[in-house]
DNA sequence: ACGATGATGAAC
DNA sequence: TTCATCATCGTA
């Protein structure tokens, strides 16, 4: 009964999103191979404000996709090196979304698209098995209490932006 | 503490 | 066309 996430799952307050995001499994599908892991730490960035979020310059090629529909992948290249997977959330015409930062034995955005073999092919295109990357509910129950929050990594720089607690995980 | 490494966006 | 910046990671 594994249930795969939707955009309506998706089409909702981002903190609220993120937050149900962990426990759930991000499922990457090659071929004859498949890798699932469960998602344990995210980070939320919400609206067009936040000076944190790519989002905060307004539409451009890159960020585009972040202000379209909900369901959709927004992967991106950091560093000259590491791919960072986000999901979008929130309405369309509002910039929201959500970075994966961990899953169950990997740690940091980007190892986790390294270990699930993420790149560029899969910005903007939507989390469904036909596009070989989504996100399952396998009936795993996150207790309230195992939830922590913490001010978001790397953002330093996003003003009063940068102290937002949007970052969650588990323990 | 810092260098790797290249896409991105803004300035010129 | 050029340049500073960057939602990171591995080595030190």
């Amino acid at each position: 009964m594994n249930r795969v996430l939707l955009r309506q799952f998706f089409d909702r307050p981002t903190l609220d999103v993120a937050k149900e995001l962990l426990g759930k499994f991000l499922v990457g599908k090659e071929g004859s191979k498949t890798i699932a892991a469960m998602i344990t730490e995210v980070e939320a960035y919400v609206g067009h404000k936040d000076r944190a979020s790519h989002a905060s310059r307004g539409r451009t090629p890159r960020t585009e996709v972040m202000f379209g529909k909900a369901g959709y992948w927004y992967v991106y290249l950091i560093y000259g090196m590491h791919y960072c997977l986000n999901i979008v959330t929130e309405r369309d015409g509002y910039p929201a979304a959500i970075l994966i930062r961990g899953v169950e034995g990997i740690s940091g955005p980007g190892r986790v698209t390294k270990y699930i073999g993420i790149d560029k092919r899969y910005n903007a295109v939507p989390a469904s098995r036909t596009s070989g990357l989504w996100i399952e509910d396998r009936g795993v129950v996150i207790k309230p209490q195992s939830i922590r929050r913490s001010k978001r990594i790397g953002v330093e720089y996003a003003g009063s932006w940068k102290d937002k607690k949007w970052r969650f995980w588990i323990i």
